[in-house]
This record gives C-alpha cells, structure tokens and sequence, in this order.
DNA sequence: GCACAAATGCAAACAAGTTGGCATTTTGGG
DNA sequence: CCCAAAATGCCAACTTGTTTGCATTTGTGC
C-alpha cells in the first residue's frame, strides 16, 4: 500500500498551511499517468511542479546502456519538479510512473505567484531543498559505508514510512536494486539475510516489513 | 594552487552583482583557521554562512570509526554553510581548514535581512541550492555507474576549475580517495592509469593536470 | 643538513559484487 | 483455467576493490 522513499517524507505540499495548499492544488489540474509511463524526461524545458494524489513516481536517470539509476521512490502526498522550477534549468531527472497514477500538475505561473504573495511558501521551499541535500548526502555517505543489508534496511525504512510493522512496501527486488544501487542478485541475497534475521518477509512485487525497530537496529552502523 | 571541488563552482556569493556582494562581505567577520582546524561539527546550532577568502575548506562527515567521507573540497571564492541555515536544523556535515585559511563569517540576520531587502538575492539562494541538488545526484549516479578512473578523472576536473592545463590541483591521494569513496591504495591505481595515459602528472600533495580534454573524455561513459 | 613526519608505491590475501544464464514461482488477463 | 509476462531463486566464473603491512620517497622544522 505504502509507496515512498529515501527522498520523501520532505512533504512540501503537505507542510503547507491548509488554505494555501487548497488554493495550490485548486489552480492545479489533474493528469493521470499509467504504469511506466514518462512523465518528465532529462532535457525537458517544461517547469511544472507535480504533486503526486495517488499512485507512485520513480525518480532517477536513464544511463548508458539503459542502466537505470533511482534517487527516488515517491508516493501519494509527495511533490516533485522544484528542481528545474528553482533552478531555471532544463530537468536533470526522469520522472516514471511506478504505477498507475494520479498527479496535480501546478504549472510556473501558478508557484511563482504563489511564492510571491506568501513569503512562507518560498521559505518552505528552501527548507524542502536543504533537506533534499542533507538526504542526497545521506544517500552518497551510505552508499560508500555501508554493506548491502545495511543499505537495504535503510531504504525499506524511508519506504515504509512510519507506518506500524506489517505494512507492504510495493516494490519489486528489481526496483529496490535500481533504488540502493546494487545488481538485483545483491539485493536477492541482503533480502534473504534480512528475512532470516526475521525482520521483513518478503514477497511478489512487495516487502512485508515485521520488525521496524530491528530494521532501525541493521540499518545503522 | 587550486583546490575547488565537486560542489564548488555553485559560486553563490560571486555570482552576486558586485554592489550586493561587498555589502554582504562587509557584513561579515575576518576569520583565520589553521590547517586542520574544525569550523564547523555535526550538531552544532550555529547558523553561519561563510565565505573563503583564501584556503580551503574540506566538507564532509567523520563516520563509524574515523572513516570520512568527504562530499566537496571548496575553495577561495566558495561559499558554504547555507543548508543549515535554509533548513533550519543542525548542521548535519563536518567543515574542516584543508590548509591555513581566512573565512569570512556571515550571521543569520545579515543573510536574512539581505534576503528580505533583495529578492534576487533570495532567488540566487534558490538557484544555487536547486544546483547543488544535481550536483549531489551527479555525484551518486557516477558513484555507482562509473570505475575509479572515470571518477578520478571527473573529480579532477572539478578540482581544477577551469584552469587551461599545467594546473596543479592541491590534493592528496588521501584526500582524493575521501572524495572520490574509494581506498588509497584503489586510488593509487587509477592515479597511474591516468598517468600512463598522460593525462596527469602526479605529484607529492598535488596533481598537474595535462590535458583536461582528455580528462573530460576519461570521465565519460 | 638531519631527523621525523607525511605522502606515495607496492604486493598478496581476502571480501564483496557483478555478470550471464537458466530454472522456478506467481500473477493477471483473456 | 490456462498461458504469457513478470518476478524471484540460484549458480559459477569473473572483476573490482579492500585490507594489511611494509618499504621508499619527499618535504619541513629545527
């Protein structure tokens, strides 16, 4: 059920005061995405600032010899393409429906102005970006120290939000791989050592997280 | 003579018209460090923001058991610190003198009050974080898709700016190997294969660079 | 110029991940 | 209910990088 990321959980749109969320999301309009369908590509010059209704986006970049690399996993509630927005430059991500999904699209016009009127809003988007920073350097310092079981735990951790154990992390071995950044045969064999451990269980196209503090405990150092 | 980085470059403060700048360095305090000296820790609350005047300054995280693991070396003319400050959280990165250096010091309230007087100033702000961003996802995209001699030669680049060739690039292969994640002895190895392909020239504490057109070639896929 | 610290060079044993290939299981659509 | 596609399991050879330890070179301060 649940669908979120390393990168989630900054929770832009939804850290918003309520009336201006409503009048954001209002000036938005509704576009649905179907499973693996682009949404943004690398090179794109469109601005548009997506915030996610239902559904999940995979954010990464396609690379050399369709090799695939994920920043993110977003889910329901999550917003994306400040990047470019803020950056006045042309999208450095892919954005890939990860499943059937529904998006608010909030063109340029509309932020600006909503920037403009509510010093708060702009602040808020410097608080999101810093975040996203500390998070990419979280990603890159764990990548270099930690095993592949470590690193795993920690991404079933940020995707599973803070929900109770039991919750289903939807995501294939293959996702998860793109995701920490290791062959799926890798992942195949942390996945297995955390089940034994008897802190996930694993399944077709999901993870079954059991023991969240036990997850917390591998995950660090 | 040079030692700029990854994540240099983003030149928030030069980038700034010239009337804005000085009144912000103005603003600001004179601040020596001595070679390995802490300016900044995990944890700390201060909100500084600082610009080099001269030296350089190592940003990274000191981890499990001494391992460091280092994000960017900056230069004169960088500036860093503004993630604590947009977050508004500790500061989540270690900042340490990489040699003798004179920092300037900017506090809170005169970065906010610049921001509020300025909006170009704040959208600067903006634009620099959004490219700091990439630059983060550059990082880890090429650490996971890319071998130590494509990173080397990428990191060097960096490192030299835009220097024509016959740069030297001050860095240790400790500190090379930091930045780039891997052992020195790994380093060791691309630094000669760079070598041999005469690329490089490797030096007791630096690198000279010889041909950064091949370089860029090298750091391709 | 000498002594000592810092930086580099090097080598073998070891550890971790990747690649490529194939078998098996599960799911969902007709 | 069956079939094709998707996802998972598994294996062996291979590549890459790490670790440990020590030798050698280079620079610096007295």
């Amino acid at each position: 059920m649940t669908a979120l990321s390393p990168m989630a959980g900054t929770g832009f749109v939804t850290a918003l005061p309520e009336t201006v969320r409503a009048d954001l999301l209002a000036r938005g309009q509704v576009r649905s995405f179907a499973k693996g369908q682009i949404i943004q590509q690398r090179g794109d010059t469109a601005k548009e600032f997506w915030y996610i209704e239902s559904g999940s986006v995979q954010i990464g970049r396609y690379g050399f010899g369709g090799r695939l690399t994920l920043f993110a996993l977003l889910g329901a509630g999550d917003a994306f393409g400040e990047l470019a927005f803020m950056g006045e430059f042309p999208r450095t991500v892919d954005a890939i429906a990860g499943s059937d999904s529904v998006l608010i699209r909030i063109g340029e016009r509309e932020l600006w102005s909503l920037m403009e009127s509510d010093a708060a809003v702009t602040r808020l988007l410097l608080k999101t970006m810093a975040l996203t920073v500390q998070e990419a350097f979280d990603l890159i310092e764990s990548s270099r120290n930690l095993s592949v079981p470590q690193k795993l735990a920690q991404a079933l951790l940020q995707l599973s939000g803070n929900q109770e154990d039991g919750t289903q992390v939807m995501a294939t071995q293959q996702d998860l791989a793109d995701l920490v950044g290791v062959s799926r045969v890798s992942l195949g064999k942390a996945m297995t050592r955390l089940q034994v451990a008897g802190v996930i269980e694993p399944g077709y196209g999901f993870v079954t997280i059991r023991d969240r503090a036990a997850l917390r405990e591998m995950g660090a150092g």
